[in-house]
DNA sequence: ATATTATTATTGGTCGAACCATTGAGCCAT
DNA sequence: ATGGCTCAATGGTTCGACCAATAATAATAT
């Protein structure tokens, strides 16, 4: 296995999409803007694939992936049904949503720091109560490693995630972390925030090692607060997904 | 739309799965089971489509849905390889583990009401604080249409997590209630269930109407408390697949 | 007339064989 | 070592065909 990209990604990841990714896409905005209302039926895969001008597979994939997402309904022999977004949308749309629709972003990201909020307090004190020995060496080791403080700060919370035992909690907070892994630089590029992180981690690693779930999660929630401020002062000052991947 | 299986003669849902979906929930099992160890590369898709005996593009539509379930990290010219999914598995990779693996069913579907417990509970309170006249009518028409009294759960959920203007509380509800739309039958069965949750639907209706957040963050603990009880005592006397879908 | 059963057209699912685009490894000249 | 070249391996896309399920229609039996 590779090294790869050990600190810093630097540089956009530019998106150099599939080009069945580029048709989930528009029919992802078609779909959600209201263009194609829910219950409508879609043209049959031949005549989309015509009108995208690409190959009936790549149209299938992409179609493929709409229904992952909770968009659209494949009925063999039928055709494809739009659904509402807001009765079977995944969560991994709203990731797509924060990415693809500027104007939306802020909101949305608002909307996830919320919920990180309520949920990922509880998820400290799960974890202080369900935490074992290897859990805490797991969790030292990362503190002592020599990533980047925002790499840090996804570790530690997956480890934490590990440690409260809940899959639930594990999978949800991968997605969170999916989406910090985009926006966090841009946090953590204020030395200030990121003292107050450093801090957090010593604090959050001595309530897990005294199993003092109380204190796990009162830590966990003052610097969520703490980040979810810092963001929204932050939002009114500059443009959202100017923000994105880069350090420096 | 259609009305669709209103009775239904309810047998197995007889998973007449489409031959690509097969192939994932094979990969899927190996690739948590450990089998194919994280980290490692996958054959290339030929040599895989000859593997399962069908066509390239067939494997593909797998192979993309394993990607989408932060699986398997797919890379133009170098080839698949086997993510951690305990560090990348999305929340809908829960819901396959759910239906795949009968054995873990059962924990993996209590980690669930656990955290529906912390979340939603919070969502019932924003939606008292947030609601609109419309969303109270909305509220007001499920309680009152003659749908099962699933379906009204199911749909009163849906309506607070859009009155919360929360769009990750929307989110995140759908797929609860995707897993609960399997399993709730179960839970309603009983006439008492049943009778506790018909009071639930008046009592979070009644305090949404007086925007008392308060209460409506109680009223829905309590009887989330009371289900997820429900089904811990449920499950240590029936095996939990068992009691998916029926409704006699 | 009504209900049931065949038939057919439509549409998604699968197949096979090509070719294009990107990556990584090896080689070579500098 | 470094940079650039070739080349094989591999994912991405295309084309064209056929299979399978569905819904609408026609034919038949009652």
């Amino acid at each position: 296995m590779k090294q790869m990209t050990s600190h810093t990604p630097l540089l956009n990841p530019v998106s150099r999409s599939r080009l069945h990714d580029e048709i989930v896409g528009r029919l992802q905005s078609e779909i959600i803007c209201g263009k194609l209302s829910a219950g409508s039926k879609l043209p049959p895969e031949r005549v989309l694939a015509e009108g995208f001008g690409v190959n009936r597979g790549t149209l299938r994939e992409a179609l493929k992936k709409l229904e992952m997402l909770g968009l659209v309904e494949i009925r063999h022999g039928d055709g494809v049904y739009v659904k509402n977004h807001l009765e079977s949308g995944s969560l991994d749309l709203l990731k797509s949503m924060i990415n693809a629709d500027d104007s939306h972003a802020p909101g949305l990201f608002m909307n996830l720091l919320e919920i990180r909020k309520i949920l990922v307090p509880e998820m400290a004190a799960h974890a202080a109560l369900n935490r074992s020995e290897n859990d805490l060496k797991t969790i030292e080791s990362i503190l002592q490693s020599d990533k980047s403080i925002l790499e840090k700060d996804l570790s530690l919370h997956h480890a934490l995630a590990l440690s409260s035992k809940n899959m639930a909690y594990i999978f949800i907070l991968n997605f969170f972390n999916q989406i910090f892994r985009d926006y966090g630089n841009y946090y953590f590029n204020d030395d200030t925030n990121a003292k107050h992180s450093a801090e957090f981690h010593c604090k959050i690693y001595k309530a897990v090692k005294e199993k003092n779930a109380k204190n796990a999660k009162k830590i966990m929630y003052d610097i969520l607060a703490y980040t979810e401020k810092q963001f929204k002062e932050g939002l009114n000052k500059k443009t959202f997904t100017e923000n994105r991947g880069g350090e420096t």
